[in-house]
DNA sequence: ACCCCAGTGTTAACGGTGCTCACATATATT
DNA sequence: AATATATGTGAGCACCGTTAACACTGGGGT
């Protein structure tokens, strides 16, 4: 009888429940925050369950950046559904929005500890939403290669700079219009 | 006479060693190849003995990035001071090149991990950086504010991508005339 | 209906880490 | 010279990721 009482033996799906619970502890504590102990404790399972489900924690987080990019390029996506009258210009305030509303995420998709050599489910994750998001701006796009990258390379620099508090935001002023401002002038 | 014969007790100034190994081991390793105790033997001391000269590893790591900031504005200044034709093409080039020249110690810069609350002296280091640059391309920067955080953000998204691998540069392409290319596309 | 076995969870422990404390030693002060 | 302060040592703590040996459990083949 597992039930009803308390705690079956086997969970039911174990590796959902700790990527969801991960993703909460993610985001409120940050990758460093992240500890296998707390999580299993989290999910009411003994310290070496994960394994059963995740190599070590870096396939973990692996897993964990891949459901992040498969995110962020749904994201893109369903805003581009919507046909905006300037396509890359609202690309650009998505793809900033979703590194804010998504901070330590969107610093774990990005993060250095996870070389993409040798992780290569992250970097075909990668490659799989780039490519989503080339498809979706391609129209755009034909201004040429060195355009593009100028542009991308733009956006992230302001994800990441915003991220970080590097850019200061001056009291009483707008964010959102700020980062319009900005991807507004090329 | 501590002056001959091997390991005098006290080393002398363990501080300034411990540091310079320390970016050594960083360069190479990468931060999280930088353990307490590989670096305390590297200089022939004992595990505690970094603890008199820094409060914590995180402490040592701050320290490690205020000499990164600093040595970023030196290199900076050190373009300007040769009065290029493009300065703003310059200092953006110049940029790219230290992250990808010092990449470890860039990406330490910008780690998350040193959130620069509570990290005063980090945040310091950095605005100061900021400052001379912004000091330095201030003749070409009237066109306005939001110009030159785009510009920013620009160059810095440039570097992060190639630091990371996320820009692909093409089988025999320049990677200098690559970003000489990106830059000058404003 | 049975068995058994692959999958999943548990407990205990290992090595390594950052860090602290009590103590030893060298340098500076008076 | 005597003492105070700074600096280094060694042992050990708590915690972490990880592994190994064992326990439970549900499903498939006979």
């Amino acid at each position: 009888m597992s039930t009803l009482a308390n705690a079956p033996y086997h969970h039911g799906n174990l590796r959902q429940a700790l990527l969801e619970a991960a993703l909460i502890i993610l985001d409120r504590e940050g990758e460093a925050g992240l500890g296998l102990r707390d999580l299993a404790r989290a999910v009411g399972v003994s310290a070496a369950a994960p394994y059963r489900h995740f190599d070590s924690r870096a396939a973990l987080l692996e897993a964990l950046a891949v459901t992040g990019f498969q995110r962020f390029a749904a994201t893109m996506e369903a805003v581009a559904a919507t046909n905006p009258v300037d396509p890359m210009s609202a690309m650009g305030k998505t793809y900033v929005f979703f590194a804010l509303e998504n901070a330590n995420l969107f610093r774990l998709m990005f993060s250095p500890q996870l070389k993409k050599e040798g992780r290569p489910g992250l970097k075909m994750a990668a490659d799989a939403a780039f490519e989503t998001l080339r498809h979706i701006v391609g129209g755009d796009i034909r201004a040429g290669r060195i355009k593009a990258l100028a542009a991308w390379a733009k956006v992230h620099g302001l994800a990441i700079l915003l991220l970080d508090g590097q850019i200061a935001v001056r009291a009483g002023e707008d964010t959102e219009a700020l980062i319009a401002e900005i991807i507004g002038s090329l």
